[in-house]
DNA sequence: ATACACCCTTGACCATACTCCAGAGTCAAG
DNA sequence: CTTGACTCTGGAGTATGGTCAAGGGTGTAT
């Protein structure tokens, strides 16, 4: 029952074949036997542990902290503590991000609402002008959203 | 009181003289005048361009949504009305934004939530048998966090 | 035997917003 | 006349998470 091919694999865990070989080459997954032409051949576990890293992603987690918690998981040494701490440092970043979205709806809202809507020049639209000519007020960001 | 170089106007504005020669490139500062050596010679309408560009930032706008919102602003068959509805369409992305992140917090609070704590071995934590072994549950997330 | 699906590697490319570097020219002060 | 600060161009590098393409080998069915 053992002993899959990249393509075999790529569809049971929904991801593309390039995807998988990425993976490897970041160090997610580890390098797997392979047959006498160089076919690479998986087993289950590696299955497992791309299905792993898919939710892992869906919950947030970056390919680096998913490396990290792939980590923990097979260190004897690495306590639930230290888990739940990744896990609390994440949400603490998630937070601070919210934070932030936040901040900015509410400066655009601001705008929005001065805004006539009407057939007013767009120069002379309250929010050309407001970016143009004043401070925005309260939004203190340095992020761009770009890098959220 | 005019024609000031490229580093005078990065130090006005707060931001690197690569940064202006990028925006050049990407269009979003006119291409300016030269001196007879090829240096750079800028006015004030270049400083509030740019200024524009830094609070744009400020409040959300990726450097392609500040060129429209420039672009905007000079043409004039555009009207308040158009600068209202990208504002609108801004605003919309950014309440989907935190919706999702919502839900990441959500499932990792409840994973959180589950952990023990102690110096169980991680391989046993629950956030890990969590994405080792079942479905997280209710985020159905396709976004990576990462691309937010 | 040959078509066709599959696999291999290497390396380039997408968007985002810069940042840094080399190698060269310019300009003002001392 | 030299020093040092400034500027120029072009191109590469950063991080993220992949995707795609070229050019070739493999494996199986007909």
């Amino acid at each position: 029952m053992n002993g899959l091919k990249i393509g075999r694999v790529a569809e049971i865990v929904e991801v593309s074949v390039d995807t998988i070989r990425f993976y490897e080459r970041r160090g997610l997954l580890p390098e797997p036997d392979r047959t006498d032409s160089g076919y690479r051949v998986y087993a289950r576990g590696d299955v497992r542990r791309l299905r792993f890293i898919k939710k892992a992603q869906e919950i947030g987690f970056s390919l680096n902290e998913i490396a990290e918690l792939l980590a923990l998981r097979t260190d004897d040494r690495k306590t639930c503590e230290d888990v739940q701490r990744r896990v609390q440092t994440k949400i603490a970043v998630i937070n601070e991000r919210i934070i932030q979205l936040e901040a900015f709806r509410r400066a655009l809202s601001r705008l929005e609402a001065a805004c006539t809507g009407d057939s007013t020049p767009a120069s002379e639209c309250p929010v050309i002008e407001a970016l143009d000519d004043e401070s925005v007020g309260s939004c203190k960001s340095q992020t761009p959203l770009a890098e959220m």
